[in-house]
DNA sequence: CAGCTTCATAACCTCAGGATATATAACCAT
DNA sequence: ATGGTTATATATCCTGAGGTTATGAAGCTG
């Protein structure tokens, strides 16, 4: 025999509330359908759930113990009720964020983790992928938005992109490199030094060729090649070695890597990077969320890097 | 925004079981009904439960959190239907039980321990009352049944009673007491000993005055009345004094009070122990398992009885 | 015991949700 | 790839739970 929760709400809240008449107000019912569905119950177990003959309806034992269950059983619908609003809200849920690694490693994981902060029932499922794939993950629907630099021609029609910031890349080195010490650097004076060199399938690698090639660079020296930012960043510290990163992301570890960009100009890469989604995917809520605090936080990363370019010229 | 309990739960078979369909197979219902169910489901809360477009049904993040607070409400409402199992069989419950206190104490007392070893899970609620007091109680539901003495003519038309016992009464004093040292004892042996008598208002009272002019003692002189059952034997034990008891109570409680029974014959009451019920009264199903096993136990407490006199008439 | 309050019943209507039949979309193996 | 297999969705019909209002019956109370 299967009870109907629903029966066993109502008869909690009968109970609760003392009567039958104020038990269907509190429920938004009215009085006959409360009673009805206690006379149905009632049918179907057997048995009085209320004792015969008294006027504001008093519970039997087993009323009382069935009611005993239905308020467990409303708590849990309640819960699960709390639980959908919150995820409409994007206040839970779960964000399957990939992105290029770089970027991911030197900007989006800070962010994250202030996103977080804010945020903490959103669970946040990270990876690594290039733009082949990360389209490929958002059509298939493994992937909720990926994170990449991009030109806007290559958006493909079903998909959307939202640029964050501009891709100007820099030529990097450790804080403390003989390079940093004059003001205009040339071509010569790079000359001597040793590059790292980010994976040979990334788009960085390729920038980084276009860029020695724009300051008139054809071949140069890998000491080092292959690895994520955070190794990049310690051969980087510890050695005269030179490299290519976008200046979001030398602004943002100078100080905890000990990095600087060089004052030489390099060509710019014609993309941007931004929010890529499906547009047939309905996105989770917590996505908008994410979105929103992306956008803004790459608005006042843009202003500090602004602001920290005029003091400098100011300065220089 | 309320969710359907019961559609939860289905979510949460179809999230164990691994599919739809087997999730429908496994609730008993066809595929196409749960299909629906879980899409209108969808469409309240407004965002997807399954992964889109994966065939084995995957459930999405939110989906498996609704998940597992379905199969909570569904463990719930399982224990709902086995607690009115067992309410049916009689397993589970509340016995409002009353009667007159000797009996009560001397002999249901006892059998409620052992009932209770059987059913734990049987609530008892004793009381005492002679009979106007416990028929109201009866009438007006307040009581399950009563256990008293009666006589068959004076069982009221809207009610059944079960005799379990022949009322015979004794003259009982305490195992040592000097008229236990002679064979047969008669009215001049008892003349010298003052009498304990139960309340005035009790049917025993009344039996207590017929039994002594039965055997042609018109006066008796009272050293103790009002007692409980307790009070009487302690009395009894540490005096000379003498009472009219129920053999039955003096029979249970010869071991521990140290009571024996005279061997003189008196008026046995027209009356027989029973239990009363309110025929209009739906009784809980406890009640039945109670009244069998008091039937099966005074049908062996006067099998006891009877072999008891046998061995004793054997030897005397 | 009259009046108030509380609950039960009646009559009506809507829609959730059961079934079967069938279409469609993923998956898998060749 | 592509066709067969399997899993899910849709269409259609029908029953009954459960919503309503109106009204009757039964406890409770002064």
């Amino acid at each position: 025999m299967k009870l109907d929760s629903e029966h066993l709400e109502i008869l909690a809240m009968i109970v609760d509330k003392g009567g039958l008449t104020e038990g269907a107000e509190a429920l938004g019912k009215s009085q006959p359908s409360v009673s009805r569905t206690m006379a149905l119950l009632e049918d179907r177990i057997g048995a009085a759930l209320f004792e015969p003959g008294k006027r504001p309806l008093r519970p039997t034992e087993l009323g009382e113990s069935l009611a005993r269950i239905g308020a467990r059983i409303h708590a849990l619908n309640a819960e699960a009720s709390a639980l959908v609003q919150s995820y409409r809200k994007g206040h839970t849920g779960r964000l399957r964020i990939a992105g290029t690694p770089i970027f991911m490693d030197g900007v989006v994981s800070t962010l994250i983790a202030d996103f977080q902060m804010r945020h903490p029932e959103v669970q946040i499922a990270q990876s690594y992928g290039y733009f082949d794939q990360l389209a490929a993950s958002l059509r298939n629907g493994t992937l909720d938005v990926a994170i990449l630099p991009l030109h806007p021609s290559m958006v493909p029609a079903d998909m959307r992109f939202v640029p964050l910031l501009a891709g100007r890349n820099v030529i990097a080195c450790r804080a403390g490199h003989p390079l940093m010490r004059r003001g205009a650097v040339t071509l010569a004076d790079i000359e001597p030094y040793p590059w790292i060199a980010p994976p040979p399938d990334s788009p960085l690698y390729r920038d980084l060729q276009r860029a020695l090639k724009s300051i008139g660079k054809e071949d140069f020296k890998v000491s080092f090649s292959g690895g994520t930012l955070a190794s990049i960043n310690s051969v980087l510290a510890r050695s005269d070695a030179l490299t290519v990163l976008p200046y979001s992301v030398v602004f943002l570890s100078r100080k905890s890597a000990g990095l600087e960009a060089l004052g030489i100009k390099i060509e710019h890469p014609d993309r941007q990077l931004g929010f890529l989604t499906h547009e047939a995917a309905t996105p989770p809520p917590a996505l908008r969320r994410f979105a929103d605090f992306l956008t803004d936080e790459f608005n006042l990363l843009e202003a500090r890097i602004q602001h920290e370019s005029q003091v400098t010229r100011r300065r220089g």
